[in-house]
DNA sequence: AAAATAATTGCAACTAAGTTGCATTTTTGT
DNA sequence: ACAAAAATGCAACTTAGTTGCAATTATTTT
């Protein structure tokens, strides 16, 4: 289940980005690309079907988010979730709704808000929205 | 500096809360109430005059959460920051910035974005909105 | 006011997420 | 194919937070 489909376009993107591709790479990049929503590093871990170590796993994403590839989402509890920037603007993405009852995050595409107007002398590089309650199979 | 002059506003709020009104609960919401930001664990216990354990520091957190009067605001990095919660509605508050050259985060009351419209079938309990960027001190 | 009961606090030990230093392996440019 | 550079793996460590349980403090009952 390391998403397979995805690994030529990960070939591509790791080119493109001038990242090295190695098999690690490809491989946390393909899981990525083929969650439909932002993965922790335990979730990545547990979709790759080489064992990884978790220094490299971590590496890795901080070299994606480096290349811009990838970008960490909003946190849920203590753990960064990490997803591939396609769908994400320079300074926004999409929010993240997440279920207070099952856990589960998903991405509301097309619900971005507008930017907040930045307070005198204030540089905004980043906007990040946050949502939390019921999915349909929770309420 | 453990908000003295926050001391008898803390004991108001338990008391309205329906808490018991003990030491540690007034140290920890004097201090809340005094800082102009969302602190966390770590930064509370350095404001603290008396050394509280760091267990009955959380427990008390998740005590005051539950009674509404402070809420977890967001967590940057894998450290959780806590904000009284008079400053805001039930369903969000005012953006909170952080600035990733120093790390202070700052309120911007009064920039408070619309709700996003929850796709079909989910229920929104709260939004909150991140903002990164560089502070004034930082430009 | 004293005893009984309930709530709160503190301590030790533990878990989860992530990081650092260093040795080993893999990739890349020649 | 080979040297240099980059990436990976391992062990140990750090930080944030949690759990179980005993000791203390607060509240209620008598």
């Amino acid at each position: 289940m390391s998403g397979e489909g995805q690994y030529y376009a990960a070939k591509e993107m790791l080119a493109e980005a001038g990242l090295h591709c190695t098999e690690p790479r490809l491989a946390v990049l393909s899981v990525l690309l083929a969650a439909e929503r932002p993965l922790s590093k335990k979730q990545i871990s547990e979709r790759l079907d080489e064992r990884i170590n978790k220094v490299t796993i971590y590496r890795i994403l901080a070299a994606f988010c480096e290349a811009q590839i990838v970008h960490k989402a909003f946190t849920q509890g203590r753990a960064a979730y990490y997803e591939p920037g396609h769908n994400c603007g320079a300074v926004q993405c999409h929010p993240h709704f997440t279920c207070t009852s099952c856990g589960d995050t998903h991405c509301f595409l097309g619900k971005t808000l507008p930017l907040v107007k930045a307070e005198a002398g204030f540089v905004i590089q980043r906007q990040q929205v946050r949502l939390e309650g019921l999915c349909p199979d929770c309420v």
